[in-house]
DNA sequence: CTGGATCCAAGTTGATACTG
DNA sequence: CAGTATCAACTTGGATCCAG
C-alpha cells in the first residue's frame, strides 16, 4: 500500500515521524480506529503508534475520539489543519515519482565508487 | 535567515537531516564553499555538515568540487536534480507560513491542557 | 481493544582535538 | 581551509509485559 509514497524511505522528504505521513494518508478517506491503523502500516507496535498519534493531535493535525459504548473504541480523525497539508504530501509525492529514477541512479554510482 | 523555511522546528515537514533544507537553500543562488556555509548555519560543526553534504552527494543533490590551485578550496552545488528539490520546498514553505498561527495555537492549547 | 510502563538497540547530533 | 577521529549525549523505534 505504501509504496507510491516512500518505497524505500529513498526521498528526501518526510512528513513528522516515521509513521506520521502513513497514518495520514491512512485518515484521508474518514475516521480510523486505532486497530484499523495498524493493519495497512503492518509492524508498528501499539507503543511506537500511539506516540506518533498523540505527537500528530498535539499539532493540531488529527482529533482523538474516544466514543461511548460497551466495547472500548476509538477514533482519529484528520482536522482541518491536517488534511491541509495533504496538499504539500501531493506535491512531495510527485516530486518523488518524477525523479525516482535519478535517486535510484546516484546510489548506483555512489556504491560503485567505493566498490570500484 | 532561517526564520521562513522552520523557525523552530514547528513544521512537520522536513528534508533529510536536520541541515540538509538549509544547505539546499543555501546553494539556491549558486556554488558555496564549505567555510561559506558554515556562516549562516550557525552552530554546525565541520564534521556534521561534512555528513550532511556527503549525504546530498551520495543522493545526487549536489555536486563536490575541488578546486585546483595554491589554496585549498572546495566548492559544493545543486545539481538539477537538487535543484528540482526546491518546488516540494516551496510548496512546503508556502504551507507552513500559511497554517502556522494553527500550529502554534495547537501547541499551546495541548501545553494548557497539561497544566491546567 | 487501547493503550501505559519498562527496558534496550540503533541512529543522530555534537564537542573536542587533531591533520594535510 | 577542509576536513577526520574519537567520544559523549540525546533521540527514535521497537520488544515485551502489563492494565483498565
Amino acid at each position: 500500500m505504501f509504496d507510491p509514497v516512500c518505497p524505500s524511505d529513498l526521498t528526501p522528504i518526510r512528513f513528522g515521524d516515521k509513521w506520521a505521513g502513513m497514518i495520514i494518508r491512512c485518515l484521508e478517506d474518514g475516521p480510523r480506529r486505532f486497530s484499523e491503523l495498524r493493519i495497512p502500516l503492518r509492524g508498528v507496535t501499539a507503543k511506537v503508534l500511539t506516540g506518533s498519534l498523540r505527537a500528530l493531535e498535539r499539532d493540531g493535525l488529527i482529533r482523538r475520539t474516544v466514543c461511548a459504548g460497551p466495547e472500548r473504541r476509538v477514533d482519529y480523525e484528520l482536522t482541518p489543519l491536517g488534511r491541509s497539508l495533504l496538499e504539500p504530501m501531493a506535491a512531495a509525492c510527485e516530486w518523488a515519482e518524477q525523479h525516482w529514477d535519478e535517486l535510484l541512479d546516484a546510489r548506483e554510482a555512489s556504491s560503485l565508487d567505493r566498490t570500484g
